[in-house]
DNA sequence: AGCACTTTTTAGAATAATTCTAATTATTGA
DNA sequence: TCAATAATTAGAATTATTCTAAAAAGTGCT
């Protein structure tokens, strides 16, 4: 790969906040921009058309790599919709998704503030939750 | 195809409930009576496989048809966990899904009795929800 | 800087769940 | 019974994602 850009690999707070352990390269930090940019939940290939107007060089399968590794190291979330391509999220916040079924929007939900899951489901006994994902599908009247 | 049974199509209240409006084939109601028959949300694959064993000329393609046909008409549900095969369910009870890491198994969340998604989640403002999945991944403690 | 070592990137091939296609079979209702 | 509609089937096609193996980049030591 052809590496014209003078820049050291340890990006700005501004790009990405180095995450812990994760050696910022530079197509890890155009992945995490390009979602950061605007946050619209695409899909890896929706990144790899934007992060290719940057960085033309950039392959579909670092987008890919690149994704796994922010979300293994929680810098961003999969959100998931029924069987349709994963999209990524750079809401770190507990939320979930609404998904608008006429704009094709995705919109996040913010879990209110103090709100206990376990006010709303039944748990099983002595359940620990490593993952929570919360998805609605819907309209939004006018 | 070879159809050497005697059999009404019209199936047995026991087997399925004449699903509104969904003409109950044989085959429908094979996969539903699989579905029925170990509530352990099975994917798609799994439904051939077990539906083979009474209809052994059952094809997988008349699985993900049936499965459809049956999800579009609210007689199962359809449940996904992250990029995994789609799993099929037949409680009709709002609830969501725990998936234990340990066991693999997946356990049906109950939603408690009188609670609002809305004391939760902070809605877009006239939200209306067709479709809630919420989706958990953990472990039980012992 | 030079060198050995590890990690990342890359293009393209492979995979796997699901959907599509077109032909056959079953079902319905006149 | 016949025509019309719907469902089933095998196998091909699709598509998002993962894998592979080679090249490139980064790291750390002297």
């Amino acid at each position: 790969m052809k590496n014209n850009i003078n820049e050291p690999s340890g990006i700005q707070a501004d790009d990405c906040p180095s995450v812990d352990g994760l050696r910022m390269t530079r197509q890890r930090s155009e992945v995490y921009k390009v979602l950061m940019d605007h946050r619209d939940h695409p899909t890896a290939g929706e990144v790899f058309e934007r992060a290719k107007e940057n960085m033309p060089t950039i392959s579909l399968a670092t987008v890919y790599n690149c994704l796994e590794a922010l979300v293994q190291h929680g810098a961003v979330r999969q959100v998931n919709f029924e069987r349709e391509s994963s999209r990524y999220c750079p809401n770190l916040t507990e939320h979930g998704h609404f998904h608008d079924e006429e704009s094709g929007e995705i919109i996040d939900v913010p879990l209110k503030k103090g709100a206990m899951l376990s006010d709303l489901l039944e748990l099983p006994e002595g359940a620990q939750i490593d993952n929570l994902e919360i998805t609605l599908r819907g309209t939004i009247a006018e």
